[in-house]
Parts: C-alpha cells; sequence; structure tokens
DNA sequence: AACTTGACGAGGG
DNA sequence: CCCCTCGCCAAGT
C-alpha cells in the first residue's frame, strides 16, 4: 500500500535544497523558485517557507521578489536588513532598494537564458 | 474542521 | 511607472 505521503522530506525541506544552492552574489525569485519546485508550490506558499528558514543552513537573503527588491522590511528586522546583506556579497540596488534581476537572478544547471535553447531539463 | 494570514506574482487602470 | 485586485497554498488559531 502506499498510504500517502511518497515524499518523507517535508514540504520546507524542498524549498530550502534549492536555496542552498543559490551562490554568493547571486539572487532568486520566489516565484522562480515555486516554479522549479512545480505543482503544490506558489510564490506565497515558498515566501512562507522561507520565513522558517535557518539563517545558518540557508542563505535566505538571496531570495527576493519579481521586483528585484527585498520583502523583509516589513519583518520584526530593523530595515532591509537583507539589502544590506545582500550589498555585502557584491550585488548593487539601486535608490529605490531594486537589483537589476537580469544581472544577479541565477538559476540551477541548465537553465540558462538562451534565445534558442528551451530549458526543459531543470537540474 | 473552518477561517484568516502571509518574506508573492501577474494583470488591469 | 505606481496602485489596486485576484489567485495561490501551507500553517497557525
Amino acid at each position: 500500500m502506499e498510504d500517502k505521503q511518497v515524499n518523507d522530506k517535508k514540504y520546507r525541506e524542498r524549498v530550502y535544497e534549492v536555496v542552498r544552492q543559490i551562490p554568493v552574489g547571486r539572487v532568486m525569485t520566489y516565484g522562480q523558485i515555486a516554479a522549479i519546485l512545480g505543482a503544490g508550490y506558489t510564490p506565497r506558499t515558498v515566501g512562507f517557507v522561507m520565513h522558517g528558514a535557518d539563517t545558518k543552513e540557508t542563505p535566505w537573503q538571496r531570495v527576493i521578489n519579481s521586483q528585484g527588491a527585498c520583502s523583509t522590511g516589513r519583518m520584526t528586522v530593523p530595515v532591509n536588513l537583507q539589502q544590506q546583506i545582500l550589498e555585502a556579497e557584491g550585488v548593487v540596488f539601486d535608490a529605490k532598494g531594486r537589483c537589476d534581476l537580469m544581472i544577479y537572478q541565477w538559476s540551477p544547471e541548465g537553465f540558462e537564458e538562451k534565445d534558442d535553447e528551451q530549458p526543459s531539463l531543470f537540474w
């Protein structure tokens, strides 16, 4: 009997796994991660899951929204602490607190932004 | 068990 | 370019 839950890994664990792949000085968006994980994952839930991430194990700071800005301003944290950390990693933000995703957004292996290539295969 | 909230995203005005 | 609305799904109360 298959019972249920084929995945022992928690729903959250999968998100963290992807986030840990992000190199220093690079970022990913909530929506991008949700898309990679597939059905059952949405930008909303990814963000919710990231909320409980371990700062020691998971570079939560490298996950930002599609606007290229940090959404942590409303959290309990002082201010754009996330932005400050990313800047320390080499990411440049403009006066509006947004960085250029065209430059800093990172994708797993085989997900280059080629015009001729179609990223059917994910990592 | 049901309702509400939340570190989002795309579309429309 | 900025603001508002709807959709989305897990977790907390």
